[in-house]
DNA sequence: TATATTGCTGACTGGTTAGTCATTAATGCC
DNA sequence: GGCATTAATGACTAACCAGTCAGCAATATA
């Protein structure tokens, strides 16, 4: 029985194999968590046997430290250089900052890493280390030049710069999880547009100093806006 | 060799066996995950050996289960009880409602079960919808009640009442999560108290009406306040 | 076409662990 | 004390899976 010209089993592509392993090892990683994940599954989503695989990456803790380390350090990047160019409010650099998170995290499987440290801190702490001093502290960082900003400025009142970033991401993060654990729960879905408007609109009028002009947020972060559900 | 009068090895205490095994597995769940977590060292931690889980819980699962079931239920009637008795601002019932959280869930080994479920939910839709339906959507019902209480009142802007409950709610599941996953990364610690407190300020600064009278929040959820860091 | 190179495969193995069960000892009852 | 009951033990097994490797097939080179 001869093969197929579509049996693509024995296609030989060493550029497109580790990103395509990795990018399956993410899905399976943040549906299952790390140890119930079998590489003959990650394999098998890449299109590649469990051989393979190794021919890539040396042993499974390996492949989870790329996924991690290559998922979010360009996007963490991206926003440094968009917080340094920024002239204008700091609300409004808060805004962008978030729709930019929205666009290149929240909503693409990159989101599912967050779900992933979290469940798989303790037994990998040197990971946790990584994306703890790589990932969350210069995004913390990148967040908190925005509110002292706006603390320097008089829009916001004086409040412990660090709470305030806190605060501000907590509910992004608490997004990102949400889609991957209990969404699928609720008949009818948590709109992410419309979540990340209230946060907006809430936490900067909760930060804005007494006097300032209301904060409305649905000028920035409204892409692809769905009717409001009841 | 006799054994000493301290070997508690073939101690007969039937009644205190689940409690003490359910225990030790939510630490352990917490801490490594459900998969990666062994029944050997469950029954270690709760001082017997594997074969005296099994006369108690009748697989791995049904382990997993107890520990969901049994630990978040009380904590949730509690609250609507005190949600119903409640006289008094919306305000004053948000920071009671928190304030009652963190000292019976927020603080105690409690708190890992939100982590657990949100690693877990993947592999066992049945137990996260049981979590969803009856800690989540309960623990949601219970703060929608007193944002609507203030919209209604003119205490708080009228907003959709889903979203202010969810970004309510977020940090709290945030402070949760992190103590379990990244706390330890960092040598410089979170201060719950404060964490709180920040919180409640601004979320209640950024819900209130128009010309009422601004939020403090340091009034209630102050216990055991320790100094600002830095 | 012949040969060398190398990406890829999948059967195999060694270690690990959920779950079992024959045995042991604590307790209660006469 | 003697006997019956049952909580507790830990060695055992069957299954599962990370990691290996000898061979296969696609591609490159001549």
């Amino acid at each position: 029985m001869t093969l197929s010209r579509s049996d693509r089993r024995w296609a030989r592509r060493k550029e497109a194999r580790p990103a395509e392993l990795t990018a399956a090892a993410l899905e399976l990683f943040v549906e299952r968590g790390y140890s119930a994940t079998r590489l003959d599954d990650v394999a098998a989503r890449a299109g590649v046997s469990k051989g393979t695989l190794y021919l890539y990456f040396s042993s499974k803790e390996e492949l989870f430290k790329a996924v991690v380390r290559e998922g979010l350090l360009p996007v963490i990047e991206r926003g440094e250089r968009l917080s340094e160019e920024h002239t204008g409010s700091a609300g409004d650099l808060i805004r962008r900052l978030i729709r930019n998170w929205w666009e290149s995290v929240g909503r693409t499987p990159l989101a599912g890493i967050a779900k992933l440290m979290i469940s798989e801190s303790g037994n990998f702490p040197e990971i946790a280390q990584f994306y703890y001093q790589e990932v969350l502290t210069r995004g913390h960082r990148l967040m908190d030049a925005a509110v002292r900003r706006g603390m320097e400025s008089g829009e916001f009142r004086r409040l412990d710069p660090d709470f305030a970033v806190r605060l501000l991401v907590a509910p992004l993060v608490m997004l990102s999880i949400w889609r991957f654990s209990f969404d699928f729960c609720d008949s009818r879905r948590l709109d992410p547009q419309q979540y990340l408007d209230h946060h907006i609109d809430i936490f900067l009028n909760g930060l804005r100093a007494e006097g300032g002009k209301p904060a409305r947020a649905g000028n920035v972060v409204s892409i692809n806006r769905k009717g409001k559900n009841k």
